[in-house]
DNA sequence: AACCATATCCCCCTTTTATGTGATACCGCT
DNA sequence: AGCGGTATCACATAAAAGGGGGATATGGTT
């Protein structure tokens, strides 16, 4: 099978590549495995969000290699933003992370690609044609996270906002009766929604249903 | 001030620099930054610890620049075997990561200096430099990493490993009664540990308790 | 030999949690 | 008007943990 990125015809207009990362070195390799393949062409480079808003993106741009993690503002917001462009470019996340977290959140902001900074020049290129073909392109480690991560998100049990907020506390280290304080609720109140939570979190005392919580992610306040 | 990087003789041999990172486009970036630079000479690359051993690294090398977290090995260990190597060359460590636990681990495995990944062309060669020339090489904000680093290690309460063992027993949900059965000793003795922890860490019940640990790292197995 | 940290065990008592089985009220939806 | 989910509160009992006090044995240090 011949690759996707071969099927290309070389008289085509070059690729236009937009980079946003706030590693100079990563900028450099970046251009480097770019800059010799006369399919691309490197409009240029931001290394933060609000840098990158300075530039008519949308205007100059096909693809947007993103890093998620910058100085001034998540990756993630910053897709969304670049996504509401008119034009707006096809933007292919890059991280050093494969926290299925990282990943999910990405995609769901209107990503149309993610690999990861260990990604090698063939995959590179081939992952920058799929996405500004209007396909959405995953590294096979990016791919395997975000099906664990789905899986993970439907057997997270579901809890109340009051729950939650009883859920801080407890973690807080505040006995129920502080936490009834606190909340201007009784104690038999707070007593309930402990239970509700141990039930919902399978756990028979304060330390397994805190360790529940800190696998499904719950403390850290992931609203 | 004169920076320490003009100080260096034109006529001097140039700096043999090795790089081992398991990111193409990180060594590229490497590559580049320092490619142009005369006082350097490029005399390969590893991306994984054990490709690294199968260089003669220590002969043809000045400077290792080490990327931390590499596919199959840790960076501190590979750190410690180059070390052990004579002649043995200088370890500028890089990594993307600013965790204290990180640079004092690194640093007490023989590298010579650490920066991290956002690092700019003129910090990484005055790095280089610095630990060519047997000195000490730490960012601004590795510095103050290390400092809180050795700061928190000594705030650290001291727990003795039949405590430890204990903790690591509450925090998996286990009651007293369970991990006296597990330990094959009396319910009073766990009795005994438990209201040690909860003194040492400053808690006044489980949920206290298992917050001030993970606070202090007592989880997670850092012996 | 005296000292000290560690680990083991015990008693007493109080507070906090865990478990069960309710009830009432509000809200949004059908 | 009825249903389901949420939040609130209550009563009761049992289990577990928190907070004092102390005792004994062991191994290593000084």
């Amino acid at each position: 099978m011949i690759p996707s990125h071969q099927l290309r015809a070389s008289n085509m207009n070059p690729i236009r590549v937009f980079i946003v990362d706030d590693h100079p070195m990563v900028i450099e390799g970046l251009q480097n495995m770019l800059r010799a393949d006369s399919a691309f062409e490197l409009v240029g480079h931001a290394m933060s969000a609000s840098s990158c808003k300075g530039f008519f993106v949308g205007q100059f741009a096909d693809v947007v290699l993103l890093d998620i993690n910058l100085p001034d503002e998540s990756g993630i917001q910053l897709c969304r933003y670049l996504k509401n462009l008119s034009p707006s470019p096809h933007i292919l996340a890059i991280s050093s992370f494969d926290s299925g977290t990282f990943i999910s959140d990405m995609m769901n902001h209107g990503a149309d690609g993610y690999v990861m900074k260990n990604v090698s020049k063939e995959e590179l290129t081939k992952a920058i044609f799929a996405v500004t073909q209007g396909r959405h392109y995953l590294s096979h480690d990016a791919n395997e996270k975000l099906k664990a991560e789905k899986n993970r998100r439907e057997q997270m049990p579901v809890l109340t906002v009051r729950e939650k907020e009883v859920l801080q506390l407890i973690a807080s280290g505040l006995t129920n009766a502080q936490i009834a304080e606190k909340l201007f609720v009784s104690v038999s109140t707070i007593d309930s929604h402990r239970k509700n939570l141990l039930a919902k979190l399978h756990a028979n005392n304060t330390a397994s249903l805190l360790r529940s919580a800190s696998e499904n992610f719950l403390l850290t306040s992931e609203k």
